[in-house]
DNA sequence: AAGTGGTCTAGACCACCAT
DNA sequence: TGGTGGTCTAGACCACTTA
């Protein structure tokens, strides 16, 4: 009796309790790190059997939207340091293991995007955007030169002093301040020499190769919230990549 | 009364299942392409629930071993010329679309595995292997570099002129010859510059900036059967990888 | 029309966590 | 001890493919 949804588009009962969910953890009605109603109140909530309700969750799970603990509950994912360390950023050393950034802000301004940044950022040309400029430390030594292009629009108060007083990733304060939860990245990467102002801020000779990484983030429903192009010295560090499974 | 394994370890029913499908499809009970009996007749033979059994297959789909197809039947996955350049194949051209690579075998050797490679094999120091190079091309220009590593043991009869005379992919060669089916990939990015030998095959100035990846491929279990390092032109094209989702 | 996978239900019991 | 998610069952019906 609950087959039929009341929209014109067949879809199947368990997308639409997902769609549902999504809707309200986008809207904000539980915050990240919260605790969803059990499993046995949101069925009910939603009048379909617990079978069907886990699969929704199952899918949100698999998209980390969400993350199940058992006998605890399941809770909005949140964007902790390790989630970062071990999601969004893969730069490594070589032969080593991981380690965290230190991040300094060299540049924070307001501008207008170009044409093809608002493109990316799915903008009109001339839009305000915020430009930040990071150079990221690994070990003491400078090694990734960040700069990042975001709607103005999404982050409203966005200023220099709240940027660099964070005490946790960048994509930690989008979440906690802006609501904004990255959730998927779409990367390109390519080979290029350094120029000479880059060559300085790396501690590199001009000309020394670098690893370029364009980077489109998203939020839910794939919408574009952050451009970010990021200038690698592979001396020491590697990208890694793992496909399947 | 299912609940107890004979293993001592405890462990769901459904993953015991999925054990058991994952060891008959690497032992070749079923071959890529070829279907498994129906979700009743195999959960008959297990004797499970068809829910139960239905859990397994799930897992097994997210781990790309085999596909479903609604009214046909499931089957055990293959190297298709799509899936390789979907899943595999991460060289675009720049604000272009995918296209399919020229290869060209510009050399065929025996030799011993040197103890960096045994390691990421898990071969003996100077066990016997094979080394391939080859140069792909998109849109008729020389493009990318690879050198393989193949464990001699693993690819008894392979030749100069079997590895030339395929009319598929090289994943496709493994499977159909070899029965190896690669399903997961690690690969680790820098930037390098160009050395002259390589600018020369690539149509280069000595000390272009170039991409280096270095892979290694795994099959069931996690087992590696190849080692793989690319060098890419990127001024042309680019290396992509979606996160999430 | 027959057979396959896809969805949905209702309920039992287990494993884990907090108290 | 009570509540949570995790596993498993048995069966009904739907959607799709093939013959």
């Amino acid at each position: 009796m609950n087959q039929l949804s009341d929209t014109a588009a067949f879809s199947p009962l368990y997308k639409e309790v997902k769609r549902r969910l999504t809707g309200s953890i986008a809207a904000g009605e539980w915050r990240p790190g919260e605790a969803l109603p059990s499993e046995t109140r949101l069925a009910q909530g939603f009048n379909v059997s617990i079978g069907t309700l886990r699969k929704a969750i199952d899918e949100l799970v698999a998209e980390r939207i969400v993350v199940r603990h058992q006998g605890r509950g399941t809770f909005v994912a949140t964007h902790s340091a390790n989630r970062l360390l071990f999601h969004f950023f893969h730069i490594v050393p070589r032969g080593g293991d991981k380690q965290y950034p230190d991040t300094a802000t060299l540049a924070f301004r307001r501008g207008r995007a170009e044409p093809a940044e608002a493109a990316k950022l799915q903008l009109a040309p001339g839009d305000p955007v915020l430009r930040v400029r990071n150079l990221l430390s690994l070990g003491g030594r400078p090694v990734i030169l960040d700069d990042l292009v975001l709607p103005q629009r999404l982050f409203q108060d966005l200023s220099e002093k709240i940027l660099t007083a964070r005490d946790n990733t960048i994509y930690h304060l989008y979440q906690t301040r802006y609501g904004i939860n990255v959730l998927r990245t779409s990367e390109r990467l390519s080979a290029t020499l350094a120029d000479a102002q880059t060559a300085k801020l790396l501690g590199l000779k001009k000309g020394a190769p670098l690893l370029e990484i364009k980077r489109i983030a998203y939020t839910y429903h794939s919408a574009p919230v952050e451009l970010r192009r990021s200038l690698v010295d592979t001396t020491g560090h590697e990208y890694f990549s793992d496909i399947g499974k």
